[in-house]
RNA sequence: GUGCCUGUAGCUCAGCCGGAUAGAGUGUUGACUUCCGAAGUCAAAGGUCAUGAGUUCGAAUCUCAUCAGGCACACCA
C-alpha cells in the first residue's frame, strides 16, 4: 500500500536521521495541493520532542529516504513524495493478478462475527427505517467478509410478547369485516393501541379465510399472522439482497429453556434482588442509569431478560465479536444489555452496538416524520418505485450517526441526481469499451463492417499476460485514477475500522468520477496496439474495482444500461 | 430535567486520532461532440465551519458553556 510504504520510509529515515527519537506517529495524508506531490508526511508534531523546527527536521530526514521509485519535495514540515512510473504501473499490475485479493488485507486476524440488525416484529411490513438497516447490514456483512472476517447474519424475531396478542386481535376484526359484520377498531384513543389498524392485514384474512375455517381463536390467528408477516418479511428481504444466516426466534428462546437458563446464571452472580414485588437486575452497578426489572410482579420475563439470554447463547455458539444494529431510539438499552454480559462473565466490550439515526422521508420537499402513520409508505413501496439497486444505495450512502433524508422524488428521478447512477453507468462505459475491443463494427451510414481492433484470443492474453513495463511510457496520464484504484484498500482498511460503508458509496463516486475524466481524456481504442493494450489494462482494472465495490454493497454492476 | 446524535456553500453532505489556500455532489453561470456511451468532461461564482470562551506554535477538528434540531428516559416490545 503507499500509504504504507511511505510512512515505512519515512520512519526508516528518522531513524536513522535521530536514532534517539522515542515515538513517531507520523501519518501519511494526501497533500492540500496535488501539485506538492502525491502524499505527504508533516513532521511537525515531531518539532516538540527534537526541540527543532519543522522544515529542518524535513530537511534532515530527506537526506536518508531511500527515492527508490519515488521523488521528494519538501515544503516547510512537509515532506511531499510523487510516485514514479514504475510504481504506477506496477499496481495496475496488481489489480489484475491479485484480482478480489487485490483490497483484502494481509496479517490480519479474522474473528468469527455475529452480525444482527433489522429484527423487526413480525407484526406488520418493513418501514423504511428498515430498509436502512437492512441495506447498511448486508453490506457491511460483505465489507467484513471481503476484509476476511467470517460473518454470520441474524435476525432475530420478537415473537413471543404482547405484540402477537395484538396482532391477533387485529386480524380477528379484519376477518369479521370480511364476513360483513359492522365493527371496527375502538374509537378510544388508549383502546386504539391495542390494535394494528394498517390495512395490510385485510388482504392476510383474506387469506386466512381461504386456506381456514373461521375461527375466533386469538390463538390460532395470531400465529397464522405472525407467520405470513415473517414470509412477507422474508420475501421482502430476499428481494432486497439481504441474505440471513439464522432468523432466531424470541419463542425458541422461552421454549428451550435458555431464558430461564440465563435467569439463573444471573440470580448466582448476585445482582439480583426483589423489590416491590418484582426481581431487578443491579445494571447500575455497571453503569446503568438505574436498576431494571427483570421478573415482573406477575411472574412473567421482561423484554430484557429474553435479550439477556439472546446475547448470552450468541456468545456461547462461539462467537468472539457481536455486532448489532439498532435504531437510535434504542440507545437508553446499551447500558443494561452490557450491564447483564458483564454479570454473566463475559467481555461486553465485545458486543458493539451501532446505533443508527432515522430515516426521514422527503415528499415535495417536505420532511415527513416516519410515525406509524396509517397509510405509511414501505419498504415494499420505496422499492417498487425506486428500484433496489437505487434504495441499496441511498440508504447506505450516509453515516449511520446521521439522519438520512430520503427523498422520494429526486429518488424517483432517477437521473443525475442520483449518484448511483453515475458509478454504474462508469461500470457500463468501462465494459463497452471492452467490447469494443473484440466486436466488429458496423458504420451505421454506409453499412461498411469495420472489423475488431482485437481478437477476443489477443484480448484475453493482453490481460492474461500483463507486464508492469508495458504502460510505463504511458502511465502519467492515468495517474489520479491509478491512485483512486489503489486507495481502495485504505478504504476496505479504514471502513473496517468505523464499521461504515457509506464510504464505500463515496469512494465509488470518487472513483468514477476519475474514471470518467481518463476516458473523457485519453481514448482507449488508438492505432497504436501497444498504448491500446496498455489503455485497455487500465480500464479492466478499473471495471474490476469498481465491480468489488458495488459488490459490497450489492448494487449491480451493469454492462450495459 | 438527564443521557445520546446532529449543526460546515442556496440545498444534500465529506473532512473531525489538531497542521499547507476548508472539499464533493447538486443548483446557478459559461465552455466542450469528425472519434471508444454527453446518464459524460472542463471551468467560474458561492463559506462568520451555529455562537462565545479556553487549551495550543497552530482549532472545522480537543475542552467547557450557550443556542437550535432529532431521539430516548416502562414491571411495552
Amino acid at each position: 500500500m503507499y500509504k504504507q510504504f511511505f510512512e515505512n520510509e519515512t520512519k526508516t529515515a528518522l531513524k536513522q536521521a535521530y536514532p534517539d527519537i522515542q515515538e513517531c506517529n507520523l501519518r501519511v495524508e494526501k497533500p492540500k495541493n496535488s501539485d506538492f506531490g502525491d502524499f505527504a508526511i508533516n513532521v511537525s508534531p515531531l518539532a516538540r520532542e527534537l526541540k527543532t523546527a519543522p522544515p529542518a527536521i524535513a530537511q534532515n530526514i530527506e537526506k536518508y529516504l531511500s527515492k527508490d521509485g519515488y521523488e521528494v519535495n519538501l515544503i516547510g514540515g512537509f515532506i511531499n513524495f510523487k510516485l514514479g512510473r514504475k510504481m504506477l504501473a506496477e499496481t495496475i499490475e496488481e489489480i489484475i493478478k491479485q484480482g478480489q485479493n487485490f483490497a483484502k488485507p494481509k496479517n490480519i486476524k479474522p474473528e468469527k462475527i455475529n452480525l444482527e440488525y433489522v429484527s423487526a416484529n413480525p407484526t406488520g411490513p418493513f418501514h423504511i427505517g428498515h430498509g436502512r438497516w437492512a441495506a447498511m447490514g448486508s453490506a457491511l456483512a460483505n465489507l467484513l467478509k471481503f476484509y476476511g472476517h467470517d460473518v454470520y447474519q441474524e435476525f432475530y424475531i420478537n415473537d413471543a410478547g404482547s405484540q402477537i396478542q395484538k396482532l391477533g386481535n387485529s386480524l380477528l376484526i379484519r376477518l369479521k369485516q370480511l364476513k360483513g359484520e359492522n365493527v371496527d377498531f375502538p374509537q378510544d384513543e388508549l383502546e386504539r393501541k391495542n390494535y394494528y389498524q394498517g390495512e395490510y392485514l385485510i388482504p392476510v384474512a383474506e387469506k386466512f379465510l381461504k386456506e381456514n375455517e373461521y375461527t375466533e381463536d386469538v390463538k390460532i390467528l395470531s400465529d397464522y399472522a405472525k407467520k405470513e408477516m415473517e414470509r412477507l418479511q422474508q420475501e421482502l428481504l430476499n428481494k432486497f439482497r439481504v441474505h440471513f444466516d439464522k432468523f432466531y426466534s424470541e419463542l425458541d428462546l422461552h421454549t428451550s429453556g435458555k431464558v430461564e437458563n440465563s435467569y439463573k446464571k444471573l440470580e448466582e452472580s448476585g445482582k439480583l434482588y426483589e423489590k416491590e414485588g418484582a426481581i431487578w437486575f443491579k445494571s447500575s452497578e455497571y453503569g446503568d442509569d438505574e436498576d431494571r426489572v427483570i421478573k415482573k410482579a406477575d411472574g412473567s420475563n421482561t423484554y430484557l431478560t429474553a435479550d439477556i439470554a439472546y446475547h448470552k447463547d450468541k456468545f456461547d455458539r462461539g462467537f468472539e465479536r457481536l455486532i448489532n444494529i439498532w435504531g437510535a431510539d434504542h440507545h437508553g438499552y446499551v447500558a443494561r444489555v452490557k450491564a447483564s454480559l458483564e454479570a454473566l462473565g463475559y467481555n461486553s466490550e465485545k458486543l458493539e452496538i451501532l446505533l443508527g439515526q432515522l430515516v426521514n422521508l422527503v415528499i415535495n420537499g417536505e420532511q415527513t416524520r416516519m410515525g406509524k402513520r396509517k397509510n405509511m409508505i414501505t419498504l415494499d413501496d420505496l422499492i417498487e418505485e425506486v428500484g433496489v439497486d437505487a434504495t441499496r444505495f441511498w440508504m447506505c450512502m450516509r453515516d449511520i450517526n446521521n439522519t438520512l433524508d430520503f427523498d422520494i422524488e429526486l429518488a424517483k428521478k432517477s437521473t443525475d441526481e442520483n449518484p448511483v447512477f453515475y458509478v454504474q453507468y462508469a461500470h457500463a462505459r468501462a465494459c463497452s469499451i471492452l467490447r469494443n475491443t473484440i466486436n466488429d463494427k458496423i458504420n451505421t451510414e454506409t453499412g461498411e463492417k469495420i472489423a475488431a481492433p482485437l481478437t477476443e484470443d489477443e484480448f484475453n492474453k493482453t490481460i492474461e499476460n500483463f507486464k508492469a513495463e508495458s504502460i510505463i511510457d504511458d502511465v502519467e496520464n492515468a495517474k489520479s485514477l491509478i491512485l483512486k484504484l489503489e486507495d481502495f484498500k485504505s478504504t476496505i482498511i479504514l471502513s473496517e475500522q468505523t464499521r461504515s460503508v457509506y464510504t464505500i458509496c463515496r469512494y465509488l463516486s470518487e472513483l468514477a468520477s476519475e474514471f470518467h475524466s481518463y476516458y473523457t481524456k485519453n481514448r482507449v481504442l488508438v492505432e497504436d496496439k501497444n498504448i491500446m493494450k496498455g489503455r485497455l489494462s487500465i480500464v479492466y482494472a478499473t471495471k474490476s474495482i469498481l465491480k468489488q465495490a458495488l459488490d459490497i454493497l450489492a448494487v449491480t454492476a451493469p454492462e450495459k444500461m
